[in-house]
DNA sequence: TGGATTCAAACAATCGTTTGCGTTAAAATT
DNA sequence: AATTTTAACGCAAACGATTGTTTGAATCCA
């Protein structure tokens, strides 16, 4: 009744020719005829014979698949960045292997040992909030498993990445706030201990100082994660006395949360306060008033990065000691939340 | 220098015991005492050993892993739909190797077979676009492959899924719009080849006729795929003399087109024209005027579609004769973009 | 004609685990 | 004391493909 699944083994009974023939024939190689070759492909198919790549892959020491650890599947952001590695990694031959860690810290070094359980050719990585440690990862790179790390990335590990320039941007958006006229710029930040929002936070301070701004405090708010953070905050902040004319936040989320306290205090964005967001997420355009991102090319991180292990994959003499970091330029978009100009 | 990464060859050698002690051991056999599983574990440790689940897979005739074919990745609601699967196949073991079929047939079908190849367990999947042949799903179905599909499924093929109930959720939609005395009710619809825009567009016309609302066929919008192609149809549309009073958008995207383009004909919404879209993205909430909008729960079809593919799976005796499908039930979410009342 | 060369295909080992069956020694039963 | 049972582990054959090395036949050149 269940018939079981063909293999090579029944295409070369029944061609009475030998496996090694049939292997050689579906790969291509020279050193067989093309009137075999014909022969063989079509009792493959019609035996709907299918390779078995465990099998391959077991024998080759190879497997054709890439691992990618993300802290969060469903975001904008990151699902773009999947979209970009799929993109370049599909039409190379590889699988893809998705887990989320799910900004746990247990689950990413969990999957990463799901990952070289797999013996996949790579893996893709961005870390999650919680990761302090990393000894997961200096275990890979040991063994010498392809690591590539794309937006947070392990500073002190010696590992190709692929970032943004987090800080530089910064500072052109703060810049962008002073030439707006604004002059009591807080921010609203994300754990710093991040790498990513470490940066953020460095052109922060930077930019303040450049352009001679006092630096308050008080309208350093760290740690914020959620919109409804970042409401909490925002209240507490523009019901005091010391209020600041401008925030600068680490995620459109933040933003939002923002500017709907803002709006709940009667406060208008941009004429009395004035709000940038990052990451420019799909409503960044659509809310009102539309809000001032940062472009972060999410699927053009995920390409350079699926490409950077394309290549360390293909490098035979591929070095641990010497390493690629890719920096994807930002851009900043200016829209109403802090356009000034706009609307006198 | 490159030492070869351990095996159970090799740890069994330290110890002095057999492989398949070795592997018993670590697969916590019943056979096998306490005092050795701690010994082997404890060299496992040592020699820094990880499984090779290539050659377990091999062997065992079996992988641990689902494959995912999605027609896109970075749209809300997929990626939710992906965060709802991993969430329940990660914990059961299993890897997901996930595909993009980017609306491509062709790369469906070639997304399959290497699915096929990779001995996935099982694949979840739901249709591309264009996908109108479903040979290749009678061929992995006939070989034996479960195969789960959720969202835009294959009506004709008899298999497992995951499906919204879109005729009902559309007529309670329309009769939401009937009772906030909208009258001369638009559809904008993408394809209805496709499972899903067909039963919205079922239970647009049921609704109609079950209202005794007037049928106008310049109303029947459809092949309706991006924001743009909305704008264009709706000012076509909004230009003639014949204008409707309300339009049911099959995406929130198309809503927000039509509502664009409302705004630049200074039609009032919703007191001239009341709009609704689907399935709830996350800007609904956030434009002006708010959105009114179907949540189709995409996580929680995700996971359903997990558990129906692990039920299969651990199925000894699943019969290829017996299919289920889930209902998830959608809501309608009403916000001010069809309500009447809030603005009278 | 004989030897070298080339071409096509076969042989057989191998990848790292799992697992049915067999073995051994100790414990339990009669 | 003889027998059966049990616990704990070893043996060796798979799983399905790849690949270095041989082999046999056909072709070539002198």
């Amino acid at each position: 009744m269940e018939k079981k699944k063909n293999t090579i083994v029944d295409v070369a009974r029944k061609l009475n020719v030998s496996t090694s023939t049939v292997s050689r024939a579906l790969n291509g190689h020279h050193s067989i005829s093309e009137r075999t070759k014909l022969k063989v492909r079509k009792v493959a198919a019609e035996l709907n014979y299918s390779p078995n790549n465990v099998a391959a892959s077991l024998r080759r020491g190879k497997v054709n698949s890439i691992g990618v650890i993300l802290p969060r599947i469903n975001s904008t952001f990151m699902s773009n960045c999947i979209f970009g590695i799929e993109s370049v990694t599909y039409p190379a031959g590889y699988n893809l292997i998705i887990s989320c860690s799910n900004e746990d810290y247990k689950k990413e070094v969990q999957s990463i040992a799901a990952l070289k359980a797999s013996q996949v050719s790579g893996i893709i990585l961005s870390l999650s909030n919680e990761t302090k440690k990393t000894a997961h990862l200096s275990n890979i790179i040991s063994q010498n498993i392809p690591l590539v790390m794309f937006d947070r990335i392990a500073e002190l590990l010696n590992v190709d990445s692929v970032v943004n320039d987090d800080t530089k941007i910064t500072v052109q958006a703060i810049e962008h706030l002073h030439a707006m006229g604004f002059r009591k710029i807080a921010i609203f930040s994300s754990p710093t201990h991040i790498y990513v929002y470490k940066n953020r936070m460095k052109g922060y301070l930077e930019a303040l100082s450049s352009l001679g701004l006092t630096l308050n405090h008080n309208w350093i708010i760290e740690n914020i994660q959620t919109k409804e953070q970042a409401q909490h905050s925002a209240e507490i902040l523009f019901k005091a006395k010391d209020k600041p004319d401008a925030v600068f936040c680490t995620s459109d989320t933040i933003a939002l949360g923002v500017i709907q306290t803002l709006k709940k205090l009667g406060i208008q964005i941009p004429q009395e306060v004035g709000v940038i967001g990052y990451s420019n997420d799909t409503f960044s355009e659509l809310i009102q008033p539309t809000l001032t991102s940062i472009e972060q090319y999410p699927q053009e991180m995920g390409v350079n990065a699926a490409k950077l292990m394309l290549d360390i994959i293909g490098d035979k003499n591929w070095s641990m000691q010497v390493h690629k970091q890719i920096h994807i330029k930002p851009r900043l978009i200016i829209r109403d939340s802090s356009n000034r100009l706009l609307t006198e």
